[in-house]
RNA sequence: GCACCGUUAGCUCAACUGGAUAGAGCGUUGGUCUACGGAACCAAAGGCUAGGGAUUCGAAUUCCUUACGGUGCACCA
């Protein structure tokens, strides 16, 4: 039941809508004030009275029920307490029923959305910089097939470049193959660093050949850049599982590269393409930014020209109803460009691409550098959290069954909430200490949260089923009120395109939890109407917190 | 130089998008265990929301401006 709506359509004011009550319907801080709050400020002006007048006559015109047990009029507001029970029946009934999927409201309702993230490039290993377009990605791949998207998750795979010419000449010189078996992508990736710092002109232009000879399919250069990239994808593939990331398409560059003439001649016939400094490019000095780079002067494609044809690829593949590319501020310049080059050309589905960026990630003593070997490789920051997930398990419960797997949960959801938890645009300084720290505002905190749920509802002899007339304490309904939100905390979150809303619900609902776990015995209650509904209380509090922790791909382990 | 983003407690961050007394975690100090898991809980100290102006019933939030920091600005992606 929509509380807010209930309070809306009982509420009647001239000339406000009840929609417009329902949008002003909000939270007091407190609990003491009420449980829902009406401001009477906007309506001030209308009326040309008081908000605190408005909220009295407001107030006496309002007859309470069983629903809403009492108003009050306290500073222009207008406050509502509900009827604690009923309230609480409501939450925990829905949530009993619907278990796993408590919080999908179904409003995607089969439309498409489309998600690029993550983005592999050939040859480069993960850094700790990697993480956020791909948990943040992983993560909105999740909230919108809970909310009854459908979703397709992109990994457009940087597959095509010179580089990959210099890869293969840096292989030739210096490079064999038992090294790079058993090096991996690692040892690609020195040669192509050592390529970047040692190379004379001789071996720039044999690696310009080498990429031409990709290009055409040429025997040995295809054969080397394929054993590459099933290298990469082998790496990138054991991590993406154990983040619990997955994909649909790896449509990338090399994918495009014969799709970008149709949309060079298109961007020609509309007039938009002109000839500067020998480059091809679309002007957009109208629209305050600088011109789009179509076409380099040597007549080579561009990132840009890719990105254009990608996008009409996927809307005449996938008809989607919004298009996400997951990919930090850095590329701010280029998305405007790119979604204002296809508004031009008359795609009224341009407006339906969205940026989604994010901060980027430093090291304590600066950007990171692959050259100066200043780097974190993620697949260290995740071994290191597992590791310490397990000695501290070994410390705390060396009894418990299935060990390894448990310290999987706990310290692969450190790293991945450690990513999630702040707003996405923030950026993030990277340090051992943070991610590595299992105390207060963490996933393990919210794991422990559920271990200690777990526990209690596994000691019950009798299942908790919710009783007939019980008056709740509050915090056991501030507990009620936090799980009421749920839903909408889910929609806001997609709303925005923000994940840290979930993973802050979670902590929250976690304290919550934790509060009324210290101050109300659940096993042993003072009568059987208590403990039936704190059992009731607690389960549906687990559930939930499952519920978040699986949008963001954190498993919960039933005892840590 | 121009454009965009950021600046909130010692540190890392919130604040329902303009609402009531700006809240958490970490750190500091002091407490809570004969228990349903102490990876927890409670309490204290800590704030002129970077500075200044404007808008209005009301601003951390909107606008202008200054400072500091980040990012981008033509043939890399």
């Amino acid at each position: 039941m929509d509380y807010k709506r209930y309070i809306a359509d009982k509420i009647k004011i001239d000339g406000v809508s009840a929609d417009e009550i329902y949008s002003s319907v909000t939270l007091p801080p407190d609990t003491q004030m009420g449980d829902f709050a009406l401001p009477c400020f906007k309506f001030a002006k209308i009326f040309r009275k008081s908000p605190a007048v408005i909220a009295e006559e407001l107030k006496s015109a309002f007859n309470v029920d069983k629903v809403i047990t009492e108003v009050s009029a306290v500073n222009g507001y207008l406050n509502f307490k509900v009827n604690r029970f009923e309230f609480s029946k409501a939450v925990i009934s829905e949530i009993e029923n619907r278990k796993d999927n408590f919080g999908a409201s179904g409003v995607g309702n089969g439309k498409t959305i489309c998600i690029d993230y993550s983005s592999v490039n050939i040859a480069k290993p993960f850094h700790i910089g990697h993480l956020s377009t791909t948990v943040i990605g992983g993560a909105l791949y999740k909230l919108f097939k809970f909310l009854g998207y459908n979703v397709v998750g992109i990994n457009h795979l940087g597959d095509y470049g010179t580089q990959f010419g210099k890869l293969i000449c840096a292989y030739k010189h210096w490079g064999n193959k038992e090294e790079v078996e058993s090096g991996g992508i690692h040892s690609i990736n020195d040669l192509y660093v050592r390529f970047n710092n040692e190379a004379d002109e001789e071996m720039q232009a044999e690696a310009r050949e080498y990429f031409k000879l990709i290009e055409s399919g040429d025997g040995e250069a295809n054969t080397l850049f394929e054993w590459f990239k099933t290298l990469t994808m082998d790496y990138v593939n054991a991590i993406y599982e154990k983040l619990n990331i997955t994909f649909d398409s790896y449509a990338g560059e090399r994918f495009y590269s014969d799709k970008m003439q149709p949309v060079i001649d298109e961007l020609e016939e509309k007039r938009l393409l002109e000839t500067s400094e020998g480059a091809k490019i679309v002007d957009l000095e109208k629209f305050g930014m600088p011109p789009c780079l179509i076409l380099r002067s040597d007549g080579a494609s561009l990132y840009a020209t890719r990105d254009l044809a990608a996008a009409i690829f996927r809307k005449n593949t996938y008809d989607f109803y919004k298009c996400l590319y997951v990919v930090a501020y850095q590329q701010n310049l280029h998305f405007k460009q790119v979604f204002k080059v296809l508004e031009l050309m008359g795609k009224d589905w341009a407006s339906d691409l969205v940026h989604v960026a994010y901060g980027m990630v430093s090291l304590e003593d600066g950007a990171m550098s692959t050259r100066k070997g200043k780097v974190v490789w993620l697949e260290d920051v995740i071994s290191k959290c597992i590791d310490k997930a397990y000695v501290i398990i070994n410390e705390k419960n060396p009894e418990l069954e299935n060990k390894k797997e448990i310290a999987e949960k706990v310290g692969l959801g450190a790293v991945i909430f450690g990513a999630l938890y702040n707003n996405k645009i923030k950026d993030i300084v990277f340090s051992y200490d943070k991610v590595l720290s299992f105390e207060g505002e963490t996933s393990v905190y919210v794991q422990y949260t559920c271990a200690r749920a777990n526990s209690v509802l596994s000691k019950a002899t009798t299942e908790g089923s919710l009783p007939e007339n019980y008056e709740p304490e509050t915090v056991e309904f501030e507990l009620v009120k936090q799980l009421a939100q749920f839903p909408e905390i889910l929609a806001e979150a997609a709303d925005k395109y923000e994940p840290s809303y979930i993973a802050r619900f979670a902590v929250d609902l976690a304290q919550k939890f934790n509060k009324f776990y210290i101050d109300c015995k659940i096993l042993a209650a003072e009568d059987e109407k208590s403990r039936q509904f704190r059992l009731s209380l607690t389960s549906a509090t687990l559930q939930t917190l499952k519920n978040s922790l699986s949008i963001l791909g954190i498993g919960v382990p039933d005892k840590m």
